[in-house]
DNA sequence: TTGTAGGCGTTATCAC
DNA sequence: GTGATAACGCCTACAA
């Protein structure tokens, strides 16, 4: 299988200057030919080029295009968990739109250890990508967050662009989705179908966008007329929300006609913690979250939630991540409620 | 905001040279001390460099880097598909696995379509990468796939390795789970529990995975003596398997005691569409699939599956894709039957 | 339109 | 131990 064909044993990877040798060019015209943008180059030259480089099997070496150019066609993207099914999905349509337009996506996980971060995007500045886009981590207190902003500041005046999804906690370009005005039109209408005793479930992480999910949601409820309304801020995770819910005491559970939870996977966890304990959504108690994730097809009842249009918020990341426009410099893409099976209207 | 600060305005990035000229070394011995691997530098002039590093804020241009040493740090990762909850995981585990010997992950999605895997791929040597993991694509006809394999041989000649990971259609290192022995042995679990009339959902999509599923399944369901079983390939996804579900005729969905899908995602799509048709599960029917996705904890009733260790698999994936040793070229990682609630014993 | 020369940031080779 | 010097593969002037 290995015999020693026309070009088998060879070792080195095919170059620009093979093909303009093999071609009988010079290494600039084959490179005006393949890579160039005007491509002035006489047909027959750029002919036997191009039959050259297929028949060698070139691909530009990027790493040393990226040298060359002094910029590379990398997009980093900077996650803090890839198999949570909100950030997947994210990622996804982040890396088509990316695709859409020719460039690569490199994906880095922070696993949510905030620490992580800074030393995650110091490595990423080193792969010299067009744009870092941040997504889903942000914490509401900016304490050490300076050298963060730091490292960011010195990698845009490098010329590089720095794009931030659902975290308001950085002076960078921000796509945010409208976590307080969803949550608040959720509680709105929640509230129109008869719920007035809602536990709400935030996250004992300080993240900024869940908090405003609790506070839009309170304040749609207050608007609503007087309810009863108490904040918790358990696990920032499906257990966290079970815990939880299995930690209250009979009495408390009773009460409740309803549990919001700032995500659909925390709504999850509350609705298993739920079950559990004997009680039956949604005859017993309604169940909401947030985000819409796909995987809620699967779940009975189908679950209220505020849904974000994920893809126009890839869509706005990535168009910033790559135009140079200063005036803008933040975009709000609206979410709205969708209320489902896990919250019927109120009889009694 | 942005003052005239003491490096405010600042347009190149910070390189090698940087540093050396600020600690007053060469540019070598400045390598050696920040990148280098036998650090036999003075501490006097170690210290100076490093301290140069810090306070000018370098970091290696990794291209270059990538460039001068003729190999990066980089894997390259193809999956079909990463919003999908088993690819996530998949991704997610080799990332990880990856992390932890100091590579980064380069990934690429080909949106399951297999004439997108070759331009992928070329692309992808591009960017010399230090091996490429091809994860869950993978036909059973292997017509068109010979540039396939001249591609990532070409690649491979060149110092670069080639990892599949549940597939076995190509010549090249493969990590496997053993599709055809996790199947078979739930089928002789379920068999046991006394289902007899079984309907197989395999994939129109012809997938040697998931054909080796059906095969297995057959073949534990046949080892447990007489039943009925019907095989069919709905489109191969959560709505093609639910779709199937609702074209099945009355007296044919009567006469089944349970539905196996090839994947969990097609496993609930079928339990939508039984239910949407009025069947309840697991009283009237139970259901089955294959791969134990993680969020399979919130659908009632808990599925029936084959569960696979992802992050073993991955971890083969990724010592294989950064060792040498040739004496390998194929581990199969077990998968083993979970029953749980949408299959309980037969009384009938 | 085409070729020559120089440079991108880093590492490797070799004298010192 | 350390520092010149020559690569690595490509691109962008510039000159022909």
């Amino acid at each position: 299988m290995n015999g020693p064909g026309e070009s088998a044993q060879q070792r080195r990877p095919v170059t620009l200057d093979d093909v303009a040798r093999a071609a009988g060019v010079s290494q600039p015209t084959a490179s005006r030919v393949l890579n160039g943008s005007s491509r002035r180059v006489a047909p027959s030259y750029r002919e036997r080029v191009l039959s050259a480089a297929q028949e060698l099997g070139y691909t530009p070496n990027l790493p040393a295009q990226a040298m060359a150019r002094g910029t590379s066609r990398t997009i980093a993207l900077v996650l803090s968990l890839i198999s949570d099914p909100y950030f997947s999905a994210m990622a996804a349509e982040i890396m088509k739109q990316a695709e859409a337009i020719g460039l690569h996506v490199s994906i880095a996980v922070t696993e949510r250890q905030a620490e992580r971060e800074l030393d995650l995007i110091r490595e990423l500045r080193g792969q010299q990508p067009r744009a870092i886009i941040l997504a889903g981590t942000g914490y509401v207190d900016p304490p050490s967050s300076q050298a963060l902003i730091d490292e960011l500041q010195r990698y845009e005046q490098t010329g590089g662009r720095v794009v931030l999804i659902s975290r308001s906690d950085l002076p960078f370009e921000t796509v945010d989705f409208d976590n307080h005005e969803g949550a608040r039109q959720l509680a709105r209408e929640l509230a129109t179908l008869g719920y007035r005793n809602c536990l709400v479930l935030g996250s004992a992480t300080p993240l900024l966008s869940m908090q405003q999910r609790v506070e839009g949601f309170v304040a749609g409820l207050t608007e609503s007329g007087g309810t009863n309304v108490r904040v918790q801020q358990p696990g920032f995770s499906w257990a966290g929300a079970r815990e939880f819910v299995l930690g209250l005491s009979d009495d408390e559970a009773a009460q409740l006609d309803l549990v919001f939870a700032v995500t659909d996977d925390m709504a999850l966890g509350a609705l298993a913690g739920l079950r559990e304990r004997g009680l039956r959504v949604p005859e017993d108690i309604g169940v909401a979250g947030f985000d819409d994730i796909s995987t809620l097809r699967d779940v009975v009842p189908k679950l209220t939630t505020v849904h974000v249009a994920l893809n126009a918020v890839a869509q706005e990341a990535v168009y910033r991540a790559t135009t140079t426009d200063e005036s803008l410099t933040r975009r709000t893409v609206p979410a709205y409620p969708v209320i489902r099976a896990s919250t019927p209207p109120l009889s009694s």
